[in-house]
DNA sequence: GTGATGTGCAACCATCTAGTTGCACACCGA
DNA sequence: TCGGTGTGCAACTAGATGGTTGCACATCAC
């Protein structure tokens, strides 16, 4: 898997049954059988969202007889988180140089070369 | 503004346009039509992106004689990242969790009362 | 072996969404 | 006063998306 940008990795995140579905992958492995068991969606649309997760590299999946297990990847969510933090920050803080250049009204203007 | 779910926060930063719209208010408050004057995007559609980033507190606008401009909440997109990293751990400490009690076989099985 | 269970793949459908164009109206400046 | 510019609202379109059903096939347990 590519590293994957903010809004595809942003979009993996803005469906609520995948979030139902990482919610319940954090208490533990479980396969998509078994996830439709206990949710009120077909085992073939949790198997889409689990593939979704999988591409951005949210959850894992491993063989385990005949059945495959998904577990979640909480650092892939930390690293995302941030990233986002440290784009936010950036933005405040550009905001605050602008703001204070606003409230210096022709004060000590740049000489013309 | 209701304070909105993961999702719906999550859903709004999942198109690349908006993440450009997002990035160049970084740089300073603009207009819709600032904006579409620099994006290859009409006037309208870059209007509708600006009030979905609105409803989720992304941007602020503001009147500026007769017109609107936008600004960037960077305090926004940093608690969402600070709600996502708590999650993310929580999720690793679950499994570190599981992880830990499958490799204790069979050990100080817990009383029947 | 045989039935039950789990997976993979494909076709199909309804709705959401990101974009467009068009028009009406307000307002600023020369 | 009048042209240019900015905004708001509505209608429409193409494509993405989340969901379904159906079927074929592998595999585990009895």
């Amino acid at each position: 898997m590519s590293v994957p940008d903010l809004p595809t990795m942003c979009a993996a995140l803005s469906d609520p049954t995948r979030w139902e579905l990482l919610t319940r992958l954090g208490q533990g492995a479980m396969s998509a059988s078994a996830l439709a068991r206990v949710l009120p969606v077909s085992r073939q649309a949790i198997g889409k969202h689990l593939e979704v997760l999988r591409e951005v590299g949210l959850v894992e999946s491993e063989q385990r007889g005949r059945e495959v297990v998904y577990l979640v990847v909480g650092a892939r969510l930390s690293s995302l988180a941030r990233e986002l933090d440290r784009i936010g920050r950036s933005w405040e803080s550009g905001l605050l140089r602008i703001k204070q250049l606003a409230e210096q009204p022709d004060q000590d203007p740049p000489p013309l070369p």
